[in-house]
RNA sequence: GCCAGUGUAGUUCAACGGUUAGAACAAGGGACUCAUAAGCCCUGGACAGAGGUUCGACUCCUCUCACUGGCACCA
């Protein structure tokens, strides 16, 4: 690429901008809320790196409890082969949205995340608060496991109709309740930022009266698919140690080659779903503080994706399939959907009906038709005298599109965007630089060049968001040709 | 139940204690033609309900209704 952008500073040393999403649970294949995450972080850290910075950007799975184990149980599959499976399927949404990410971690993955998880274990005995106590709790002995009091029916198992025991077991416990105070001060300083601030109330109205301490642990022979407990062999990671530590093992932590975790902790932004905010705002941060390791920066706690107004459901046929939307779409149509259409901190609603107006209405009718005005006579007057990529073509990024972009308000930087699409057009239309063409062609080539200019601008903004397109309508610009259309009308 | 939040045109959102409550998409009409029958211009259409405070409320308060989130060792 020929063209350069000026004037957006970069910044003279590079700095690091560590990003990660949730680490997903491998019990089925990606649905719509996974598209959804994975494209705001993906926009966040091609962001980052359009800042210049170097970023560092994760994601994984989480392939253990006992939710899983029942799962391919059902299915009459082998449970290794179970999760290799979905988290295939999970990997293949990366690719196929264009999601930038660096490194993906699993839960399962012997070598690269069970070290950091005991190593993060130790740690958090060493400073003893970990302890081993009686865990009480309904278990029914026809799914196997711990179901809680409010899954209960008429105090009974929902499944099996029948009442569970109340049984009592040793296990080890984490002393959540140790750090409340301190979380809180953290939260409350925004030495630890949690956005939007919603969320941030929330979970100080958690940390409010304190803590309990949680269940670390279980016995093996309840659930054995899971990280052991270093220096116990009866006893199975809990949920807890095993997900959150991802965030570290993925960098090497406990491991002889931790550069990485040297480099790049701690985390610039965790992005997250509502549905964990609590284990992040508060279990992740406690475990944190107990092993002397620096809090994430900040967390990002977004929304997510209704159907028709409802929870997308087997049963009410509301669901819609990412790989479908994007075989029939593409990628930087269902990314546009995702990031302008739902709103980044509260949940969004799509249906195919909006799906498909949002995409002809700015996607074929707005960005694709005047990429196509403006390259078309771009490619008509501007022959041979006129060589493009000898244009200076000086472009800065709007102080309000970074502004937008620096709160993560990703939906009002793209209306920002669009905004400019808008006038673009609406230029051409008072202007008529295809009838001035033909009585001032030096007039009309000026004006010309502002709006490939102008073009050109939308098309680094875009960056972010629709990287494919981005790249056509530069390329096109560079070549000063009118592309194929971007968008066809659906 | 408790705590917090939301409720504005068909849809998604905006605004402010005070001249005719903005915008986008969708709908209807018009003039054009560089373009993907796209774009541009014009038009119709809304403050959940009931009280109250105020000279005046969509904006503040109370109640009602609806929805959402949190208060879970569900991942």
């Amino acid at each position: 690429m020929i063209l350069t952008i000026k004037n957006i500073g970069l910044p003279v040393k590079m700095e690091k901008f560590y990003i990660t999403t949730a680490i997903d649970y491998a019990s089925d294949v990606p649905h719509f809320g996974h598209a959804l995450e994975k494209t705001q972080a993906d926009v966040i850290a091609r962001y980052q790196r359009f800042l210049g910075k170097e970023v560092y950007f994760l994601s994984g799975a989480d392939e253990h409890g006992i939710k899983i184990l029942k799962m391919a149980e059902a299915r009459g599959k082998n449970v290794k082969d179970f999760v290799d499976e979905n988290v295939e399927m999970y990997k293949k949404l990366a690719v196929a949205l264009s999601i930038s990410i660096d490194d993906f971690i699993r839960t399962t993955d012997k070598k690269r995340h069970w070290p950091g998880v005991q190593s993060l274990w130790k740690k958090l005995d060493d400073s003893g608060d970990i302890y081993k106590a009686k865990y009480k709790g309904y278990y029914c002995i026809g799914c196997e496991a711990y179901i809680t009091e409010k899954e209960l029916v008429d105090g009974k198992c929902p499944i099996h109709d029948k009442e569970p025991e109340l049984i009592e077991e040793k296990n080890y416990f984490f002393r959540l309740s140790k750090y409340a105070e301190e979380i809180k001060n953290k939260i409350k300083s925004d030495e630890f930022k949690i956005i939007p601030v919603s969320r941030k109330n929330e979970a100080l109205v958690m940390l409010g009266d304190g803590l309990e301490d949680i269940s670390f642990s279980r016995p093996v022979e309840k659930l054995d698919w899971g990280v052991p407990v270093p220096n116990d062999s009866s006893q199975i990671m809990y949920v807890w140690c095993d997900a959150l530590a991802n965030y570290i093992s993925a960098l090497g932590y406990g491991s002889t080659d931790d550069i990485n975790f040297a480099k790049f902790w701690p985390a610039d932004l965790h992005v997250i779903g509502k549905d964990i905010s609590r284990f992040h705002a508060i279990v992740w941060p406690a475990m944190l503080l107990s092993a002397g390791l620096p809090l994430p920066k900040e967390i990002l706690v977004h929304g997510f994706a209704l159907s028709g107004g409802r929870k997308m459901s087997k049963t009410l046929g509301n669901v819609i399939n990412p790989f479908d939307l994007i075989e029939g779409y593409g990628a930087d149509a269902v990314r546009y959907y995702l990031l302008r259409e739902i709103t980044i901190f509260e949940d969004g609603d799509i249906t195919e009906e909006k799906f498909k107006e949002a995409y002809n209405a700015n996607l074929a009718n707005g960005l694709g038709n005047l990429t196509a005005r403006i390259m078309k006579m771009s490619e008509q007057y501007f022959d041979s005298g006129h060589p493009v990529s000898t244009w200076t073509l000086d472009v800065q990024v709007p102080e309000d599109y970074k502004k937008f972009m620096d709160d993560f308000e990703l939906n009002k930087a793209m209306d920002f965007i669009w905004q400019k699409i808008s006038d673009l057009d609406k230029k051409i239309q008072e202007t008529e630089p295809f009838k001035l063409i033909k009585i001032d062609e030096k007039a009309a080539k000026k004006i010309l060049l502002e709006l490939v200019s102008g073009l050109f601008e939308v098309a680094i903004m875009l960056g972010p968001f629709l990287p494919e397109t981005s790249e056509k309508i530069l390329r096109a610009i560079e070549a000063n040709k009118m592309p194929e259309p971007l968008f066809l009308r659906k």
